[in-house]
DNA sequence: GTTGGAATTACTGTATACAATAAATAGCAG
DNA sequence: CTGCTATTTATTGTATACAGTAATTCCAAC
């Protein structure tokens, strides 16, 4: 079975790798310096993001940019449309089912292997990332446990084994937060805390079935949580002056 | 719920849009012209693709070519080593394994909802599929077929109505016409070429819970017919020397 | 004849220059 | 004053040139 144990990388400041580091390594850290702020919403959905401007802020040509913005296309966090150029990327309510449909199935179809794998290192580590992202929400930083929230899935469905499935779903939970930000109530993050713990402790137990159910219920709840009312478009008074 | 209906877009020869088509349509037309070439086995695993070579074959320059190696790199059809290159994805036997419990999982989850959105117009279609794969199976053509058949398990899963995993669906058969090109047995493809037919009928009749149960038993019989010695490496006669 | 090393070659990584197209603005006519 | 058209501007698409690095080949020495 291939190694999908590798534990998230911790997010670097971009500054501090601009000089030193090789131009493969400068690449990651401004691909992960758009996609973090993209997913922590410091980026909003429909922003524009222009190659000139991204290639003066990080210091690169124009080259790389595409190469990066093409990266995050693929992945569904920028929208790149044909001649007018790369904007973060709006989920439609549709695309929203369609990604939390997918992670019901996909992320409770894993929590049996996950059960099985697991051990007192990954339950510990685990437990460190809930805690995390206990502080943050606590610490009010909102769209920072949004990301942490995300690693948490992540880090699960690596422990899973599979590293196909498992980069699956990081890409789902990518979407999803990006999800939150548009359809999210302020101040009611999707994921209730203690959530986390709770399923930790299944899996621990080996309790396969039940962390499974628990999932269930912890991504219903997170979906049900948001409102799902489609962005007014960018001329909508007109059809408010319209109903009045 | 979005619309994943699309039906799988018909491979045109490269050669016809080469003149008169606009540089997108050209694009993708290259991109799937090397993508058939390599889930069809005619460029071989670990065989290079030098972008020099490509971009003087299809008549653009490299920044095209590596455009489109970066999103096959993407898919995991290539493999992209710094400053060595692009080569055909040589796929391990663990990656084998992840690929095929990620379809047994997904694949099988779908089929309930698959059942549901099956209509007639649908089951005329995948008939029609089915048909032409058996033809091509019967005509000699093992890796026209090898596709064919991809394409039909990526139909399916369009009939979902789930765009996302569709297309999660569409990478991972990708990657399996490319396992069964390295550890398929000649003359031995995978599927039976009536298990298709069987599907559709289960599936037309409505009856989720059994298409699911048949497609575990499709996909299994799949993985089971691949033989999993990895091949061995480029000078390997000096092992079987020490083994002396 | 084989091995070590140096020079050459081949190839990718990156930036930049140029072309093409769509958006914005200004000017003109009604 | 409004609406249409033309020009200008901003921004992406594409190619090419140059730089850097790994692979190969050739030569010499043992």
């Amino acid at each position: 079975m291939s190694d999908a144990q590798a534990p998230i990388k911790r997010r670097a400041s971009v500054k501090e790798t601009k000089d030193g580091k090789e131009g493969d390594e400068r690449h990651d850290a401004i691909y992960r310096a758009v996609s973090d702020a993209i997913v922590e919403q410091r980026l909003k959905p429909g922003a524009r993001l222009r190659e000139d401007a991204l290639a003066d802020v990080f210091g690169i040509s124009r080259t790389g940019i595409r190469k990066i913005l093409q990266r995050l296309a693929l992945e569904q966090l920028v929208t790149l449309t044909p001649r007018r150029g790369a904007s973060v990327t709006r989920p439609t309510a549709d695309e929203a089912k369609d990604v939390f449909d997918a992670r019901q199935l996909v992320e409770c179809g894993l929590m049996p292997d996950v059960a099985r794998r697991m051990g007192e290192k990954e339950a510990a580590e685990l437990r460190e990332m809930a805690k995390r992202e206990r502080q943050a929400l606590r610490g009010g930083q909102q769209s920072v446990a949004i990301r942490l929230s995300a690693d948490f899935h992540v880090r699960l469905a690596q422990l899973s084994g599979n590293a196909t499935l498992a980069e699956f779903v990081e890409r789902l939970c990518s979407r999803s937060s990006l999800i939150l930000a548009v359809y999210g109530h302020r101040g009611h993050l999707g994921c209730e805390s203690h959530d986390h713990d709770d399923l930790i402790g299944y899996l621990e137990a080996g309790n396969g079935e039940r962390a499974k159910a628990f999932m269930s219920r912890h991504l219903k709840a997170i979906e049900a949580s948001l409102s799902m009312v489609e962005e007014e478009e960018n001329v909508p008074d007109l059809q408010q002056i319209f109903g009045e």
